[in-house]
DNA sequence: GGCGATATGAAACGAAAATTCCATCTCGGT
DNA sequence: ACCGAGATGGAATTTTCGTTTCATATCGCC
């Protein structure tokens, strides 16, 4: 009880601390530090008991190495060992707080804010994205004749910039655009053989999801990049793509969408080098 | 206890019969399923009565939740929760190894990529964008009448966003988007006391150009974000940005093009708030 | 509008777990 | 070898937590 110098704050602090007095403890305490440092996602999640078990030690051990590091008790100490699991934010992390001691607004400061939200939002998106995702949804884009493209509003960018970039790899697309109020009729396009993208956020524009249900009532299967697993799009959707897009001052960035959107274009192209079968020419208006 | 046809072992399992079953659930299972989705952390790791709190459900629902998936209770459920925690990707370091040995071609590795792309994209945005430039920008923008946007290929998703964005901000803004090949027509549009956001990367579209060249004669003030100290755009712009999109496979990313001109949006709304001496109601399509 | 079924919330229950207490053991110093 | 301080393990204790039970509310249906 004498040592009631360090609570120890991260993961990163505790694990140097008991690397450092790791020499100084007693038999028992030296057995739980090895333990600790070897195992650290069960002294996260277990119980007292369980890890006892493991460790080969008594359980009233585990409670006087939390003290011996300054906890109050074995619990006190776990939220440390849980808190390594919650916030894995590799690369980042530590520099998000250099940012937060500058003034607020300047634009400067606004273009901090949407870097780092940028950031995360692309380590969201690597973390999370399912490879086999990607490669389904790729070989559905390889097997259509003419990809469709629609999103509306904020997403419609997205969904510009998937029409330039197929159009670059020589793939015959076309991009439902609601030029001229003609959605409808633009959908009519679509044909059996085809694929259609869909990007919609919330609030799920209404166009957007018609489109959708019109091609998934023709059969045709259906890309969606959304931003909710409970979005209207998920069930109608062959592949799913969840973007979280971290929002700054009510504005939600597109750089994750934009960069999935990247991502599934040039696996595309990788694929069809890969297996050139028919390589269409033109590239529609 | 009925429908005990699912164990679901992994989170991802999981996560899909949650979002397939969430319209079919009672209001408070709806409540949980969409915390479920969106704090799956807080899932796995705090007590029935920290979630019930933070969910605003009964302690009980979160049982019930449990047992609707065919889990004995919410103990267990929670364990697929925390497996996702203990098997969740290396964390950055190992992952860039694995991408580097593996690099045959998949689209996980296109998605690494292009997100390590983009991240660098942002942070040089960040470290070079000068702040002053910034301040100068908003502040032709605040005073202009009417905000034109002119971008071609690949830079007219860049365009498009910035016109949606200045709507949201009740600013009138106008995207000249080449319909009809009318870009000509509608640059006439311009007048004194507007504004122009040119984007153009290499090679620059001439269209553009055009129009730059055009705003420039008129005495109209003419932010550009571009891509090389050399562009074309550079010596006719009141204030130039260049961001540099660092290209995978050929195809560069527009995450550093949009995060700045998000920046450049919320900047402006800010300023506008500061100093809201006319605030213009009307969008233009 | 009433009735049954289902959903929900409050409280009680029981189990499990963390922690404390205390007797015993170990070991270093004299 | 003895003594004492600290360490250790067993068991008791107390707290916390998950779960169950039951009364009430809500909703859909006839």
């Amino acid at each position: 009880m004498e040592k009631r110098l360090t609570p120890a704050e991260t993961y990163e602090d505790l694990r140097a601390q008991i690397s450092a007095r790791h020499g100084a403890l007693s038999r028992r305490l030296q057995q739980i530090a090895e333990f600790a440092l070897q195992h650290p996602n069960e002294m996260a999640l277990e119980t007292v008991a369980a890890i006892a078990e493991r460790a080969q030690v008594h359980p009233s051990s585990l409670i006087r190495f939390g003290n011996a590091f300054g906890f109050d008790g074995f619990s006190d100490m776990q939220r440390v060992f849980r808190s390594r699991l919650v916030d894995r934010v590799p690369s980042y992390g530590e520099r998000i707080k250099s940012l937060r001691t500058a003034k607020v607004g300047g634009a400067a400061e606004a273009l901090d804010s949407f870097v780092e939200a940028g950031i995360r939002a692309l380590e969201h998106l690597r973390d999370e994205t399912r490879p086999d995702s990607l490669e389904r949804a790729i070989d559905v884009l390889a097997r259509a004749q003419i990809i469709h493209v629609v999103a509306q509003r904020r997403a419609f960018p997205v969904a510009a910039y998937l029409a330039y970039a197929l159009g670059q790899l020589d793939r015959r697309n076309h991009l439902l655009d609601n030029l001229g109020g003609m959605l409808a009729e633009q959908a009519r396009a679509m044909a059996p053989g085809d694929a259609l993208i869909a990007v919609s956020y919330k609030p799920y524009a209404p166009e957007t999801l018609e489109v959708v249900k019109r091609a998934h009532g023709a059969g045709i299967p259906i890309i969606a990049i959304t931003d909710n697993p409970l979005s209207p799009l998920m069930p109608l959707a062959s592949v799913a793509f969840e973007v979280e897009e971290s929002k700054v001052e009510a504005f939600r960035s597109l750089t994750a969408s934009l960069c999935l959107a990247m991502s599934l274009v040039v696996g595309l192209g990788q694929a069809l080098e890969r297996r050139p079968k028919r390589r269409l020419r033109k590239g529609a208006a």
